[in-house]
DNA sequence: AGCACGCCGACT
DNA sequence: GTCGGCGTGCTC
């Protein structure tokens, strides 16, 4: 009687515990290897598994094991790859299945196709190919040319060890030329005719610039692209090309950092301070940390490039902690543009020429951007205006009661969004849950006629542009009008193409997107931004600022001058706009430096935010309140650690659902992950999932949040 | 999570 | 008399 295999798999369930089936080798052939995609029936139904551990013995009775149904056609994850996933599972408190299975692309998840899967991946294959080579031919961007600045960062780039942990902060201006220096640096991991390097970006369908420009400079390598806007079946062939190593350059957005790449030499993530590579549902992981530990582990450089570095990342370098590297210049020649504060507050900057005939109070544009944007007219060149609030109007509200819109089922008020072509109508719709109802023709309360819309939009600035520059040429850039035209893309062509005068747009303007006449930027709603509940709104508000200000003035154009960026506001005397008038960066970020530690906050602390979400408030705060009275009873708040009060979330309902959240701080990282295994632990004990089973509340632990 | 089993109220 | 509410238990 041979002895049978045993063998533990995770499902993608929050359940902590592994299922040990039986490996039927008649069927199956081989022998069961960790890091195997199975197939496994369970319940009355059937899954994808992954193997995480093989033996002989199992804690279950072996009488009631079932046996593995199907096998992957895929090669199994490499072992450090299954380390970061281990990692990352238990770093963000996830159950190891949850956080696996779905880092592994749907195509591949389908077992009825894992018989033609082969097949199918060589004939896609094939297709790529042919698709490559007509790309390379079609030009061929060279770099070759950096300046001297450039060549000493690379200088000091390549003193870099290659086979060790090396953290780099590539720390430069917009425009200072940080791509030609890491794109040069990877070359030369490249070399190596097996190498991988990983490129991560925050938002790639923002910025397919930089896909056209890594392809053209690495024409003889394999490159494949992962995002969320691959489609399902491009997504599995890149991932299987990525984890057979056979892609060589791997450029993507979060997702991609938790692909296993067995040649992984080195890493790049561009725009390292940027929120979005913080996932903000299922595991809440951030890439970039991710990132920085997985080259830790398999002991390659990871270069960050920012030039507005996070607090953490350039907290890190100033210790020595990570290597610090600067560009300072230009690359182009082009000088910094010119920053100008417009005080809201003071009088004779009320009235913009567009006011005539208007009610006083109403102006949208001042006089002195008005005139800027004038004179930017007359000048041939284009101008950015900012204002980051999708729709018409913030909210609607009656001139004769109370009543403003607000949405029923959230907490938050409902914004005016004029008939477009997304909307045949004019709707209220809630930026929280979606639902979007027609606009009342009167008061809903009093039945007044004269509703009246309170703030701005993009389209009301779109319009109200449209008005007071009637020659020019406007576009609106927001995911609604994106949207609903053609596509960013094709927004941002129009844009290049010089088909456009004035660009009224949110933040999505502001990315990554290299304009070449860009004259002037003007950022109306920056206000808003400054007195938020979150600490960090003032530090993100900073890197926005810094990198919407380096659209203007791009020029390659020798000699041009740079470009001119207002920024309306109430209160031009505040740290953040004062900095940015010096274009002085590292000033700013030790100003929150300063200002952080005085308060404990990160990244002088650690944070983790235990959430709650039930049909009303009450039921999560008591629920979170309970959590407290238990960790203090526990003995677990000890010196160094503190543990909040629960508080409703800053949109305390959204779809019906109340939310509340109590934050966990501590000044050690182990401290602060024993607590948090021990609220895992101890809410798993009395859930079902992540539901309680008393209290209904529905609950998820996040460490290190990125908004509080 | 997802789903079946199971014990108490208003309906053809 | 049944349809169906969601409490609770299980998935190798």
């Amino acid at each position: 009687m041979v002895s049978p295999i045993v063998v533990q798999v995770v499902v993608d369930k929050p359940l902590v515990q592994g299922f040990d089936y039986l490996w039927d080798s008649r069927r199956l052939g081989g022998s069961p290897e960790i890091g195997q995609l199975v197939e496994v029936p369970f319940g009355r139904s059937s899954l994808v598994a992954m193997v995480i551990k093989v033996g002989a013995h199992s804690d279950f009775e072996m009488q009631k094991l079932k046996s593995i149904s199907s096998l992957a056609p895929l090669p199994p994850l490499d072992p450090a790859a299954l380390r970061l996933i281990n990692f990352a599972s238990q770093y963000y408190i996830h159950a190891l299945g949850e956080t696996i299975i779905p880092t592994i692309p749907q195509m591949l998840k389908k077992p009825e196709n894992w018989e033609k899967i082969p097949q199918k991946l060589i004939a896609a294959e094939e297709k790529l190919k042919k698709k490559g080579q007509q790309e390379q031919s079609e030009g061929f961007i060279q770099e070759s040319d950096l300046n001297v600045e450039q060549k000493q960062a690379l200088e000091k780039l390549r003193r870099c060890n290659r086979k060790e942990f090396r953290a780099i902060l590539l720390q430069g201006q917009t425009g200072s030329g940080k791509t030609a220096v890491f794109l040069n640096w990877l070359s030369e991991a490249l070399d190596d005719a097996s190498a991988q390097v990983l490129l991560l970006v925050p938002e790639i369908n923002l910025t397919p610039q930089l896909e056209r420009r890594v392809r053209a400079y690495f024409p003889e390598k394999k490159m494949v692209v992962l995002h969320s806007g691959v489609t399902e079946k491009e997504r599995g062939i890149a991932w299987h090309e990525a984890i057979t190593g056979k892609a060589q350059i791997i450029l993507g957005t979060r997702l991609a950092a938790l692909t296993p790449l067995p040649n992984l030499r080195a890493i790049v993530v561009d725009e390292e301070h940027d929120p979005s590579y913080k996932q903000q549902d299922g595991i809440r992981y951030s890439a970039r940390d991710l990132a920085i530990w997985r080259a830790h582990d398999v002991k390659v450089p990871i270069l960050l490039s920012s030039a507005t570095p996070s607090l953490e990342t350039w907290l890190a370098a100033k210790a020595g902690r990570y290597e610090h590297i600067r560009l300072d210049q230009r690359a182009q020649g082009a000088g910094l543009p010119r920053v100008h504060l417009i005080n809201t507050r003071d009088p004779q900057n009320q009235y913009s020429p567009g006011d005539i005939g208007k009610p006083k109070g109403k102006s949208l544009i001042t006089k002195t951007l008005a005139n800027a944007i004038s004179k930017n007219l007359e000048d041939k060149k284009q101008s950015l205006i900012l204002i980051n609030r999708r729709g018409y109007a913030p909210v609607l509200s009656c001139s004769a009661c109370t009543w403003l819109s607000k949405c029923q089922q959230c907490s938050s008020y409902t914004v005016m969004h004029k008939a477009g072509a997304l909307t045949k109508k004019s709707v209220l719709s809630c930026h929280h849950c979606g639902l979007a109802k027609p606009i009342p023709s009167h008061c809903p309360d009093c039945g007044n006629a004269d509703l009246k819309t309170l703030g701005q939009g993009t389209q009301k600035i779109e319009d109200a542009i449209e008005e007071m520059w009637s020659g020019a040429r406007v576009l609106r850039v927001d995911t609604d009008s994106s949207r609903s035209s053609k596509g960013a893309e094709d927004l941002f062509q129009e844009i290049h193409q010089g088909k456009v005068d004035i660009v009224v747009g949110t933040q999505m303007i502001a990315k990554g997107h290299d304009y070449q006449n860009i004259g002037l930027v003007g950022v109306l709603d920056a206000d808003g931004r400054l007195f938020s509940q979150d600490f960090r709104a003032a530090e993100r508000l900073f890197a926005q600022l810094v990198q919407v200000a380096g659209r203007a003035g791009r020029s390659r154009k020798e000699g041009q001058a740079s470009g001119d960026i207002y920024i309306e506001t109430q209160y031009p005397e505040s740290a953040v706009f004062q900095y940015l008038l010096r274009h002085d960066v590292d000033g700013f970020l030790s100003h929150i430096a300063n200002e952080r530690q005085e308060a404990g906050l990160p990244p002088f602390s650690y944070q983790a935010l235990v959430h709650a979400e039930a049909k009303n408030l009450d039921k999560a705060i008591q629920f979170l309140s309970a959590l407290k009275v238990q960790l203090k009873s526990q003995g677990l708040i000890s010196d160094g650690l503190r543990v909040y009060d629960p508080v409703p979330k800053a949109v305390m309902r959204v779809a019906g659902t109340e939310r509340a959240q109590l934050l966990i701080e501590s000044d050690s990282r182990k401290q602060l992950q024993k607590v948090l295994e021990a609220v895992d632990r101890g809410l798993r004990e009395n859930s079902q999932g992540r539901i309680s089973k008393t209290a209904r509340v529905r609950w998820l632990i996040e460490r290190d949040p990125v908004a509080i």
